[in-house]
DNA sequence: CGGGCGATTGATTGCCTTCAAACGTGGTGG
DNA sequence: CCACCACGTTTGAAGGCAATCAATCGCCCG
């Protein structure tokens, strides 16, 4: 079908495409691991991923959700320099990682798309260092709902695709202080936990004030 | 000069290089500000400079410090999407953006240059998310003062360019702890500190250990 | 010599972690 | 179909680490 194929193509910037083929992860598998040979990069389909480094003693901090339509597991050195791993069982679009460089090294216009890509995907991880150096519990909780649900673009509900402990390795906190929070954000009447995955916005101005 | 010229330009990467002018700054100059138009890049020749975030209610994040011959404030979008300051009297090289901008647009090579200065820098944000989200306090001063030494490469003691409080700011903790901090590592004899700013690494084995 | 600012040190508070237990839910096997 | 188990989540109690509040120190400059 043409448009199963149209889906089976990772847009990076907002002037490169790349064909590429599909591939499925179960729950919990790893996806491509730190220090392995970066051979390919990915997009979600459906399902959702993490990306995670870890300190020498076994700590974990993951670094990104990934979720359908998001790229990931791009490189430009030789090898991963993260840990990616399927949320739940997950479809992906891979697509050979010397097509980007291919197309990187032939034409400017796709090289900056790689670059705007990867100024996106650093904005990002800015944004994240300041709530992760100076934002207190409730308002990381509070910053991440806000975002999650801006990304799954939804009405005011949806489903979280990670767990508490997820939550709480890519917060920096623990997984008793998120469930806290939530608990506490509940009781504000700022949100609905109908199950400990879906979550109603009911009041995003409250989340937003939150958040700080 | 030709040593003088030779010291005006900027490289980007392994294989862009770009000829600027030089600037000069004072402490706690602002050198660029968040939301500004970027009409530059800067490398730094001598001092110190200071990239940080704000949280709407004015808490502080420093992002990056950037020591001579590291080069800063370059963007893809239209506006910087930092606040930069000198930490002391400062001496940059600057280059018109547009000229970075020309040059990646005409040669492949130069935009994988950026690129390739834009994937360091990112991989530089996310071991500092690491360290922000899942270190302890003395964890983070130690490997801070690993990496700032190792940056300044000179022997066993160097000169911090900037405050406690920039540090604070930097590793996500208060004035109080990082002094505190550094005052243990002298107690078990890591560093000494004849004055607050100079620094020797007495045992950067005992530091490394520190900092897990 | 005096003033001001940054750094250190001390005392106390408070937030988040840790430890512990109970709860709920989904899945499996009887 | 139901009982039971496992795992993720919630809740509670206690402790610890860093923040806050406060005072002193030391140094650089006027």
């Amino acid at each position: 079908m043409v448009a199963q194929q149209t889906a089976d193509v990772i847009y990076l910037g907002s002037a490169l495409s790349l064909r590429g083929t599909r591939m499925h992860f179960e729950r919990n598998e790893e996806i491509f691991g730190e220090g392995e040979a970066s051979e390919y990069l990915y997009r979600v389909v459906s399902g959702a991923v993490r990306t995670m480094r870890f300190t020498s003693d076994g700590r974990r901090q993951i670094l990104g959700f990934h979720l359908p339509g998001d790229v990931f597991g791009v490189e430009l050195g030789a090898s991963h320099s993260l840990t990616a791993e399927a949320l739940s069982s997950t479809e992906v679009v891979v697509v050979r990682r010397s097509l980007l460089e291919k197309a990187a090294s032939e034409d400017p216009k796709a090289a900056l798309s790689w670059l705007e890509y990867a100024a996106r995907t650093l904005d990002e991880m800015r944004d994240h260092a300041l709530i992760l150096g100076r934002k207190g519990a409730g308002e990381r909780v509070a910053a991440f709902l806000l975002s999650i649900s801006r990304r799954l673009v939804h009405g005011q509900d949806f489903d979280l695709p990670m767990s508490r402990a997820d939550i709480a390795d890519y917060l920096g906190l623990t997984i008793e202080t998120v469930s806290r929070s939530f608990t506490e954000m509940e009781r504000q009447c700022a949100i609905d936990l109908p199950s400990s995955r879906h979550v109603v916005m009911r009041n995003p101005s409250t989340l937003a004030l939150a958040a700080a």
